[in-house]
DNA sequence: ATGTTC
């Protein structure tokens, strides 16, 4: 059990104050039943948030959304701020193993009912043109020499450059699709082996395709504002790096250590080895982070035209041009400006969720705000919000990410077993096409929390407002 | 998350 003092400061929002090595207060946001069981935990994760709390040069608060759970040195559903003038800190376990993962909503212009009838077909269409699974690979795209400094550096625009999308896409995409700084040097050729046959691909574990539909709007205005409406077929896509970035993490993790070591930084887990971000080390890891992070930019645009080619095929050229409402990251650390500084915002599980007016929202949603997509389960739904100026002034522009697990991988299996996992999501009008049974199992709607419940806590809070709801009708799966 | 333990 957690042995530190809990404030709770309303509804949603909890306080831990600085205590023992801790430098700033940390914050987390959970409704009453998820604060019920991080303690029923064991207080692991929030024992992770105290740890992040102690690093050198961390800005006041470190956070944690109502999806946070244990994870690689920091939580999951973490935020955490550094200041460079305070001598603050990168560090890879503060971005996590799948740099840049993330989700990208695609709107096509059909119903519900349009699609019901071809639902078969389109589900085969897309399982057969978006590669999915542990290794998979996309042998027509293999990147060679000449083409990775590019690639890593223009993130999904070098995708649209080979035609593969739409340059309108761009301007709908987080940082439009390419983070600034990377060194492909960087990039271990290790990580490029890995990589190299993996553009274009979904990858395993909670990634998915699925094809859903606009089951409930919430707020008319800002759908419309969005481009969404009532019935209408969307596609999401979760994935991010794959080996490559995978591989980065790899790469990094021994180097900073000693790093950590090298610059006196005590460390009380050593998963949460960080450098000073104007070190060599801290330097060569951002570096490196950024090319993986527009590797991911990029999957997410190849893996849309794909999408495409597969609407085109089940309904014909031009019926549906699935345009990209938006594409975030959950899984990064970037620079950017909070309470008149500049500072590295770490994200592990966690989305930007950038209020109204701000300039990084697009142009088009800038008096909405920017949309936050949170992903459920594939049997429940998922989440359309909009970014909040509650989220600006308290959580660094962030929000959640996702439901949550609630039953370990070999938990899930069991009760997978037992009922027929694929069977029963077809009876409730959802197709599954994945590569092994092993995955579907462990990725059973009951092995996750409620998202509902965690976007009740992110809205109570005042971190994000729900503009819609889409229900799963199609899910592509490792 | 991950060529699911180089």
């Amino acid at each position: 059990m957690i042995e530190v003092r809990i404030e709770r400061e309303g509804r949603y929002r909890y306080r831990i104050p600085r205590h023992g090595a801790m430098r700033v207060d940390a914050i987390f946001y959970a409704s009453p039943a998820i604060a019920r069981d991080l303690e029923a935990e064991g207080g692991q994760a929030l024992q992770q948030l105290v740890n992040v709390a102690t690093l050198p040069g961390i800005a006041a608060p470190a956070v944690a959304l109502p999806d946070i759970h244990w994870g690689y040195g920091f939580p999951i559903g973490g935020v955490a701020a550094f200041d460079p003038r305070k001598g603050g800190v990168v560090s890879p376990g503060g971005v996590g193993f799948d740099i840049n993962c993330g989700v990208r909503l695609l709107c096509s212009d059909l119903t519900r009912d349009d699609l019901e009838p071809r639902k078969e077909a389109l589900a085969d269409a897309l399982f057969r043109l978006v590669p999915a699974g542990v290794g998979s690979e996309r042998r027509e795209l293999r990147i060679g020499a000449a083409d990775w400094p590019h690639l890593l550096t223009r993130g999904a625009r070098w995708a649209v450059e080979r035609g593969l999308g739409d340059p309108d896409d761009l301007e709908f995409i987080e940082s439009t699709g390419a983070l600034p700084g990377a060194e492909p040097d960087r990039v271990s050729a290790r990580a490029l082996e890995r990589g190299g046959s993996q553009l274009g691909t979904l990858g395993s574990g909670n990634h998915f395709l699925e094809v859903q539909y606009v089951e409930h709007v919430y707020d008319p205005e800002a759908a419309e504002v969005f481009g969404l409406f009532p019935g209408q077929v969307t596609v999401l896509i979760h994935t991010g790096s794959r080996g490559l970035g995978h591989q980065v993490c790899q790469d990094s993790v021994d180097r900073m250590l000693a790093a950590a070591r090298r610059h006196g930084i005590e460390l009380p887990d050593r998963q949460l080895a960080a450098a000073p971000i104007e070190s060599p080390e801290g330097q060569a890891y951002l570096g490196a982070m950024a090319a993986a992070a527009n590797f991911a930019f990029a999957n997410r645009q190849v893996i849309t035209a794909y999408a495409r080619e597969a609407f085109a095929r089940v309904f014909g050229p031009g019926s549906s041009r699935l345009r990209v409402l938006y594409d975030l990251a959950h899984n990064n650390a970037k620079w950017e400006e909070h309470g008149g500084r500049r500072v590295l915002v770490h994200r592990k599980g966690a989305t930007r969720a950038f209020g109204p007016g701000h300039p990084d929202v697009p142009a088009p949603y800038r008096a909405v705000g920017q949309p936050v997509l949170v992903p459920g389960d594939m049997g429940r739904y998922s989440y359309v919000l909009a970014g909040t100026a509650g989220a600006m002034a308290e959580t660094f522009g962030s929000s959640c990410h996702g439901a949550g697990r609630r039953l370990s991988r070999s938990q899930a299996k069991k009760v997978a077993r037992k009922n027929d996992a694929v069977a029963a999501l077809k009876r409730q009008g959802i197709l599954v096409r994945a590569a092994t049974r092993a995955t579907v199992d462990e990725e059973i709607p009951e092995a996750y929390k409620d998202v509902a419940d965690v976007v009740e806590a992110v809205e109570g809070a005042g971190l994000g407002r729900r503009v819609a709801r889409l229900r799963p009708l199609i899910v592509v799966k490792g």
